[in-house]
DNA sequence: GGTGAAAGATAGTCACA
DNA sequence: TGTGACTATCTTTCACC
């Protein structure tokens, strides 16, 4: 059972969970995947007059559903197209360190995403590099320059054969 | 040295290369943070009247460094907050074999992105699940019934600390 | 929650420089 | 390539249901 699915024994109860109506996911699923429809487009798909569409949008902004517009670039267009994984192990694992190494990542603009994971490594890396030479400077200069880190291990991208960039809900 | 910076011995070379220029990056940076920016301010911003902006981003969008727009969901609001990365090691080598393989994954919805990768694995996946159950699920009866998969190794995520959507360029 | 109309803003086109 | 004006369309608000 999932958290819309739930009954509530009073009507505050069910306000604060913000529970989303089936009207509400349609929109979250048609967004998620072409935020250039219109309130007016989405109105027809979900069966409805504009004004509700877009008092409803407008509440899925602001309760963080949706967290943010962006244009989807071409990474390999734009010569960004090698992808690595970069599996890291932290010198020592108190809480200070981990603070230390995430901040450190933020800072770098080639790593795209960076997880706390469980198994052999502490957090892995998702980097976006031009190519060889470009992820050889990374590694070792900017990488090489965070010192809480205690060894990596890289994975190359051979080809990406799928990317939605959101879930399929 | 990167593409954009590169001279060309004829304007048809140049024209091939489709070459963007310092305000179509800025413009490809500012919509890949926020596509909700008019027309109007984009031009602001780049120091140019809205109709000369309106024609860069159209053909941004035709000649595909711009992908899609979306809008980016909150999977831990939307209860898909588990995060799991699942390599794959395939039973053989043949061509028949990845692409049956990859056929099979694009029909997973769990499965968000599939990369072909380097190393001891063959395929690294990235899987958002609603919880465990769902995850053990998808191993079972998804994955269990992809006949190609030799073997997996599930590494699970216990915090997402970074996750910038698009390359920072 | 939803409808429909009205006003204000934006997208998209075009003649001209 | 860029400017400035124009039109069509869309967003956003609001009184009413």
């Amino acid at each position: 059972m999932y958290f819309w699915e739930m009954s509530f024994d009073t009507e505050k109860e069910k306000y604060s969970m913000e529970v989303l109506d089936d009207t509400d996911l349609a929109l979250l699923r048609l967004l998620g995947n072409n935020s250039k429809l219109t309130i007016k487009e989405l109105a027809i798909k979900v069966n409805l007059t504009p004004s509700p569409v877009f008092e409803r949008v407008k509440r899925l902004e602001e309760q963080g559903y949706i967290k943010k517009y962006i244009a989807v670039l071409d990474a390999e267009k734009l010569n960004f197209g090698l992808i690595v994984f970069c599996s890291i192990r932290l010198k020592h694992h108190d809480k200070n360190i981990g603070y230390e190494f995430v901040s450190d990542i933020l800072k770098i603009d080639e790593v795209v995403e960076c997880y706390n994971i469980s198994g052999d490594y502490d957090f892995l890396l998702k980097v976006h590099a031009r190519d060889m030479k470009h992820y050889q400077d990374f590694v070792f200069n900017k990488l090489g320059s965070v010192t809480s880190i205690g060894s990596t291990q890289s994975t190359f991208v051979m080809s990406e054969t799928k990317h939605s960039c959101n879930i399929n809900f």
